[in-house]
This record gives structure tokens, sequence and C-alpha cells, in this order.
DNA sequence: GCATCTCTAGACCAGTGGTCCAACCATCGG
DNA sequence: CCGATGGTTGGACCACTGGTCTAGAGATGC
């Protein structure tokens, strides 16, 4: 993730290679941005390149990074749950916050989606172990405290639950972008909502027959 | 789609490049694979294969959609059901058998596998359109028969539904594999319960407060 | 026997990410 | 002030990517 010495380079070059980057990992994607673009508009030479960046995943996985870092300084309050209803309550704002930055953000937005196919891209295993981990953490955590308070289900191993949300969470994010460009943003918000009803009836703990 | 010409080609040599593709695709994905190599190892040049399909994306497809009708053929017996048990009965065991045939042929598990990953890859979207609508069409006509039955939402949009549950079928998917991995048959055939009763909870019409 | 059309091989192209090395430059010890 | 050391820098070069193009071989029809 970067080497040490970047942080140590001139912070302008730094911001304006990440700048440059983040654009063109954001408009292409990993695999459809081209590194050597980015060095040419950042005026970054191949040895400067490799002198402070392993490579173009490393690169892109900095820049991920900064972003993921961007988006939890927004929405990382979360307090123990009173009861369930607490914990629903604090699960949807947390929902419409992470959308409102997403909204506000249009780039970071981007990346973030792109983020989530380099998840199954055998090359950027290595930079997305980096992500699984504190994502994936936040969201157990998440779910651990709605077990407490009797929100979520425990008929159902953890592992699953929490793919089962990631996936469902990745592919609504498709259909919500749909909705927010054909019937802006009310559609969107309209269309949030309804993703998290369905949210709640795949996680919710209820009576079973 | 293979260029017309393709159907006239010696069956042998068909067979050869496609088997060949199949491999290679199968074991790199899309990006990983090397349609050079492909064309290396089945004797074909440049000259021919670009004579009998239009690019590297082309001879994807093909193999796909090829995969794809082997799958349908075991899968697809459907009937419209005659009450909400019926439906989720029909469903369940179309699961199992889709979990069957994807265990009893690893390589065309990896290539459907690989096809989801495609979807999100814009330089396959292209590709992407000529599945999504058989296979959207399909699932869609069943959870029309579903709803027909009271067995399936009508609470919220269709696409959204449609989308989730794409989604989280692909999410589940993955983590199938890792309990077939670490558990065996058994582990597989248990986790694929336990994804399926996901799959109720999120799509069952259900009385709602 | 000539012309037309199908088919084939492979040279070639621009672009990819990555490696490598010679040289530049600042700092430091003497 | 000199030379050495080690952190920087530019850019030639590499193997490889998917894709284009052309010259000609081989078959077929008239």
């Amino acid at each position: 993730m970067a080497r040490p010495r970047f942080d140590k380079l001139d912070p302008a070059r730094r911001k304006a290679i990440l700048e440059v980057a983040a654009e063109e990992f954001a408009e292409h994607g990993f695999e459809g941005a081209s590194y050597n673009r980015i060095l040419e508009r950042a005026g970054f030479s191949k040895g400067v390149a490799y002198y402070y960046f392993e490579g173009k995943e490393d690169l892109y996985a900095t820049v991920l990074e900064l972003t993921l870092e961007g988006l939890l300084g927004q929405v990382a309050e979360w307090t123990p749950p009173r009861d369930a209803e607490d914990f629903w309550s604090q699960l949807r704002r947390t929902y419409v916050t992470l959308l409102d930055f997403l909204m506000s953000d249009e780039r970071s937005g981007r990346l973030l989606h792109g983020m989530s196919q380099a998840r199954m891209n055998p090359k950027l295993q290595g930079a997305w172990l980096r992500f699984e981990a504190p994502l994936m953490g936040w969201l157990q955590r998440v779910l651990a405290d709605g077990r407490k308070v009797a929100a979520v289900r425990t008929d159902v191993p953890e592992g699953l639950l929490l793919a089962a949300m990631m996936g469902m969470g990745q592919a609504t994010d498709f259909w919500l972008l749909e909705q927010w460009e054909r019937h802006g943003e009310r559609g969107l918000r309209r269309g949030a909502e309804q993703a998290f009803s369905l949210f709640m009836d795949l996680a919710a703990d209820r009576p079973r027959a």
C-alpha cells in the first residue's frame, strides 16, 4: 500500500498522482484504467512510479484506502443498541448517511462501486484482503450487536448471512443507481427505503414455522 | 457470437478451439485468459481466429452460451405452481438440481461463476446482454408465477427483488463453494438448505406490520 | 484456363504493466 | 573543498496483450 517513502514525497506531487489516479480509476475501473496514462498525466516517470508504488494494483489500493477513510469518517458513529427497534433505526440511519455521501461525492461513489468488482478479480485479491477485514469486521460487529438484542436471526451461519447481505447490498446498489438516474433524488430515497426493508426481512429474527 | 461460418468449420477443429477456450476461460476468467494462448494451443492462426470470431469477447460469449445451454437443459422443467407450497418446493428442487450440475461439472461451474463477474465488466456488457435477457426472463417468469399464488411478495418493485436475489445468489455461491471445499458434499447440501431459506425469507409474501 | 470466392498464415501495430540501469543530486565525513 | 554514499529520477527496454492487414494458397464455377 504505497511504499513508506511515499509519505516523504513532496505533498503537491503526492496529491497530484492520487488525484489523477482517482479520476482514472473512477472512470475506467481497475482493469480499464491505464497506469501509463496516469503516470504521464501526473508527470511521473516509470522509474519514479515504481520507486513509490509497487505497481498498478498498489496505487489502486492506495486510492481506495483514502476513499474508504473518507467514507468511514462520515458513517462510523455506531453505539450498542438498546433494543431491536433502536438497532434497526440506527442501521437505517447509517444506510441513509452512506447513500448521502455517495450522492454528494460522485467520484468516491464510482470508486467504491468499482471496489466491489475488485472483490472478485483474482488479480486484486491481495488488495481486497486489506479492505475486507475492516469492512467485514464492522458489519460483523453490527450484526453481533443485533443478535444481542434479538434483532438479527441466529438460525443461520454468520458467514452466510454476511455474504448474503454484502451481495445483496452490491446488487441493490446497481439498482439504486438506476433509480437515481431515472427518477432523481426522490426516486433514490424511495428505492433506498425499499432496499432497506429487504435487508430487514433477510436478516431479522422472527418466529419460524 | 461466432460468425455464421463457424458452423461450417470442420467439427474437430470447432470442438478443439471451444474445448481449449473453455479450459482457459474457466481457469483464468475473461481478463486473465490469453487469447493468443488459446489460439496457439488450438492450432489457430490469427487470421483464422478473426475469420471465425469477432475477437476474444466473441469467443468467450460463444463458450458461455454453450455452457448455459448445458445448464438450462438440466434445470428447465418448470410448471406453473398450484399453490404457494408447490411454488417453493419446485424452486427448491430447481436450486438443488442446479447445484448438482455445478458439482458434477467443475469447469462449467467455474465458467458460470466467471460469468457473474462479467456482468459488471464494462468490456463485457455486450456479451452479458445476450445472457441477461433469457436468464432474467426465466427468473421473472418464475417470480410472476409465485406472485399469482401469493408466494412472492408484491410490496417491492419487481426489479429490486430480482436484483437482490441475483446478488444474493452470486454471493452465497461463493460461500457455498467454501463450504464445499471445507466440509465436502454434506457441508454443501446443508449450506444450500440454509441459503435457500434466506431466499425464501427475502422473497416470500407475508403479513407486514 | 481464367476468375472468383473461401480460407489461411503470420508480419505487424499500438498499447499494456513491469524491469533495469545510468546518471543526477543532496548530504556527510574528512 | 573533495569524494563517497545513498536517496531519487528519467527513460530505454522487455515480454506480452488483443487486433489489423495483406499476400497468397486452394477450391469452385464458367
